[in-house]
DNA sequence: CAACTATATTCGCCTAAGCGAATATAGTTC
DNA sequence: GAACTATATTCGCTTAGGCGAATATAGTTG
């Protein structure tokens, strides 16, 4: 009846860590133990928030040997194309942000 | 320690009510007969959203006499600007909004 | 002040969803 | 196939927050 998409979008970036995910994402693929190596957070966690953001068509997987590897899904609609503009934007006024690429910048891959 | 603001904003708008009388205000000052009037939700529903928004900073109150009026609190950081800009770009994906729109232009004030 | 009107708050109930801990799955390597 | 590694899922617990119904508050009008 109505669109679950959008409701469900906003409340993917309403969580802190997914925020994070989503911000780390911005630099191009990573696999799950490049994201938890950075945001420091346990395994399945982080997991559990990467199911939640396939489930709200905000990024994809491409699963290879035993790394399975995330990255943003391309904008299909201007608001997707917004909602990834908010994205951009939150770096300024969320601290753990700046961190977060300052602790990528220094890292190769797992 | 961490930013509340900005998961508190994202939260408000993924909900689908909030997201309508968001969008609503985009139009301006409303006070609560009207969107009740518009959204068809009971009247302590309204209110209890409002001061949901109101608490994330999104809407600004104003009372006067019997009537409480809400408006969109302007924008004091790119982040905010880019958050009300995927409000607007939310209409074509969520069918109540188009329908809100058409309700509220065929009404005067309560 | 009594009746009325617009708005706000409280209460009880129920679901979504976050977390840590444990466990399952799947692919790799020896 | 046994051990290992990366990732995913499940479980039990807890909190946020949605809803309807009832009630409270505050301002207005007679």
């Amino acid at each position: 009846m109505t669109s679950p998409g959008v409701n469900l979008m906003f409340r993917a970036f309403s969580d802190r860590t997914r925020l994070r995910i989503l911000h780390l994402l911005l630099r191009g693929e990573l696999c799950v133990c490049d994201i938890v190596g950075v945001i420091r957070v346990p395994q399945p966690t982080a997991s559990r928030h990467l199911a939640y953001l396939r489930r709200a068509g905000l990024i994809t997987k491409r699963k290879q040997g035993l790394w399975a590897y995330y990255k943003l899904t391309p904008a299909k609609s201007a608001f997707h194309r917004s909602l990834l503009k908010c994205l951009r934007q939150c770096f300024r006024d969320v601290p753990e942000l700046a961190h977060d690429a300052k602790v990528i910048g220094k890292r190769g891959c797992c």
